[in-house]
DNA sequence: TTCCTTTCTTAACAAATGTTATTTTTTGGT
DNA sequence: ACCAAAAAATAACATTTGTTAAGAAAGGAA
């Protein structure tokens, strides 16, 4: 709990607030490859990742693929879903097993209302992951797989050695196959 | 002036709030392939499209690169730069003859403080944005170049249409001569 | 209009990626 | 250690995309 009390104490937040926080945060466990969340739901749910890995994608006509790839130390929502309350398009599932601390969507509202520093908080999360966002978009359609490939190896180590092939590969927008050709050495 | 109040008369702000805002944002005109915004600055100013449609993209060392278009009545800005006052990667251009309303970051600060409803607004603005984002990073990795191409004639045909060869093609990821055969009928 | 510049198209060839199928390796459970 | 299942590597071939270069079309300016 530590961790996540860290983050929200970058925000004005008194003593009283942050053990509110605490007690409606709620630890839960999940196995590998076990859903946190099943698409065509709504998500009421956001999660504080204690130890572990998250992955969230999409269910598509003829494949499923990976949009993103949270580690430890990281919120994660279906966004569109847990603020709108429009029906989740993406489903979370645990490469690994992971720890989380999840917070309903009534609870977080609470905290929002009471305490100005936790929308602070959510205003900082979501300019900082739409930045994130935009910088994936340009390295999308700026670099071939290769150096994407490169561009992960150095930025994000943490995804070659949590996500598996199929995964990392549809994160990338590659199949598989080609993923495995330019791991190979020359 | 008056969709740029629309959007923020959608927000609980008073007349003398809105007419505020009125006089912070000042109106602004561009030729056709005007920089509005040069890469390497610290950018000042947020902008709405009051007629016309901006690019927003990089200046890679081989290429350069159209990461998004922004149309009539739309917000604008590099938000790293605009919101963190962090040097701005990127360029902002007009793709023709455009007029905006820009604010500079100040100001928009002073709206911020003054106003909650502004702050609203921000949310609001970044959240969208962001579910943007990620629906885009989805269909970047998960469709191929000619749905890709399919799509964007379903659900934003301006891009079509106010893009030239060159940038659509870099802002799909692909090279022009590609976009140029997909284009082809068979 | 004419001329010039830019943009777009086309084609031939090279390189990268997708497809399909099979083999090898790894993993997890007994 | 053994086996079965899943994951990854590999290969042959098809398709797509990149590259290079040339020519056609479109758009502006005088």
């Amino acid at each position: 709990m530590k961790k996540l009390l860290d983050i929200f104490s970058q925000f004005i937040l008194c003593d009283q607030a942050l053990s509110e926080i605490c007690c409606r945060f709620e630890l839960k466990y999940y196995q590998k490859n076990e859903l946190v969340q099943k698409e065509g739901f709504v998500a009421n749910f956001l999660y504080f990742i204690d130890k572990g890995t998250l992955i969230i994608g999409n269910e598509l006509e003829h494949k499923t693929i990976t949009r993103y790839m949270a580690k430890e130390n990281e919120f994660l929502a279906c966004i569109d879903s847990f603020i709108n309350r429009n029906i989740s398009k993406e489903f979370i599932q645990a490469t690994e097993p992971t720890t989380v601390y999840r917070i309903s969507k009534d609870d977080f509202d609470v905290l929002v209302k009471k305490y100005p520093g936790v929308g602070e908080f959510c205003q900082k999360y979501f300019v900082e992951s739409l930045i994130k966002c935009q910088q994936r978009i340009t390295d999308l359609i700026s670099l071939d797989s290769k150096s994407y490939y490169k561009n992960i190896v150095e930025n994000n180590p943490e995804y070659i050695q949590k996500m598996n092939q199929y995964n990392l590969a549809s994160f990338m927008g590659i199949k598989p196959e080609s993923l495995s050709r330019i791991r190979k050495p020359d």
